[in-house]
DNA sequence: GTCTATAAAGCGATAGAC
DNA sequence: GTCTATCGCTTTATAGAC
């Protein structure tokens, strides 16, 4: 008889979190049926072509959390201040319960990269862009609404690796307040 | 016969090579053996326990490198604002040559980051505090030093990931350019 | 939709000749 | 110091029962 029955969403979240603590490589099927608690046979049912289908699923899923409650509000926003604000305190959020990982960073390394080139690349401009119009419409030119908003996501993306290296999550905290206090001062 | 004979650091920075482009746990010994041109005997020969061996000997390369290149100068330096000038054009040189990747942030990631979590640790703590300690002679608050430091170490390395993800090298000079841009007005 | 058993390939590591 | 052959194990993926 069948232990659960699973919805595909489920899964895939499942999947998600042993991949951020894992990796991707080292995330073996034994390791995924184990962690995740999915057995083989329903893994393979629900992503038929295997690994690299449960990393897109992933990939996905995550790209669906950004659009809606980071590249829309960014976009949609008419108070810019507020708008940074409230970017600083979803993308916090996020990484903090997520075990401080960017699945979309990690996809720049290792086996899979050109697999998600384009994937991984969407990503950040749709961040970066999203932003830097934002900043624009807060007055930036669209020089410095780029340049600002480029270095305000890579600031951020390495807040996470440092903050994984010192194992000392208030880094990532600290990083993401100063990175919302930086895009303040640009816009006053 | 013997095919060539190899001094042990030309084999690391063989290794260093593959790893850098193909990450750590996707490079086989059978890739290592065909890209980096070593056999696996010889592999063996000079890396006795392997795979964790080949790491640990890449890692304290990298560490060295920029321990007398990037570190000692900036703890002996006298003249504060070159001293940042000096560290943003070596980095830059350094990453732009090497695949815009850096093994030790890589090393957060996957298989192996506990085995190297003490060495990942110590990298960026030593880059940090050596870059903290130098914003401080220029007359930083020890807080705004430290936060200044990490916050550059941060970008470089956020820089780094965005420059893979968009497949542009002008994208990492670009903020490498304006780490240094931002240090140096800390310091004025 | 989930299970178990198994196939085929690749893995890291070792041994022993040269 | 380098080579090749090989061991034992794990890997991804598949097949077929339930």
């Amino acid at each position: 008889m069948p232990r659960t029955l699973l919805e595909r969403p489920d899964a895939v979240r499942a999947l998600a979190s042993v991949f951020r603590r894992r990796g991707f490589e080292s995330s073996s099927l034994s390791v995924i049926q184990q962690e995740a608690g999915i057995g083989r046979g329903s893994l393979y049912h629900f992503f038929p072509d295997g690994k690299t289908d449960m990393a897109r699923a992933v990939l996905d899923q995550v790209s669906d959390w950004f659009e809606d409650e980071v590249f829309v509000p960014l976009r949609s926003a008419t108070d810019a201040a507020e708008a940074v604000s409230a970017m600083t305190k979803a993308v916090a959020d996020y990484f903090v319960s997520r075990e401080n990982v960017c699945l979309f960073a990690a996809m720049t390394l290792g086996e899979e990269k050109e697999t998600f080139a384009a994937e991984v690349k969407a990503y950040f401009v749709d961040w970066v862009d999203a932003l830097a119009a934002l900043l624009q419409r807060g007055g930036l030119t669209p020089e410095d609404a780029h340049e600002n908003a480029l270095d305000a996501v890579a600031m951020i993306q390495g807040g996470l690796i440092i903050t994984r290296a010192y194992g000392d999550e208030s880094t990532f905290l600290g990083v993401m307040e100063r990175v919302e206090r930086r895009l303040l001062a640009q816009l006053s």
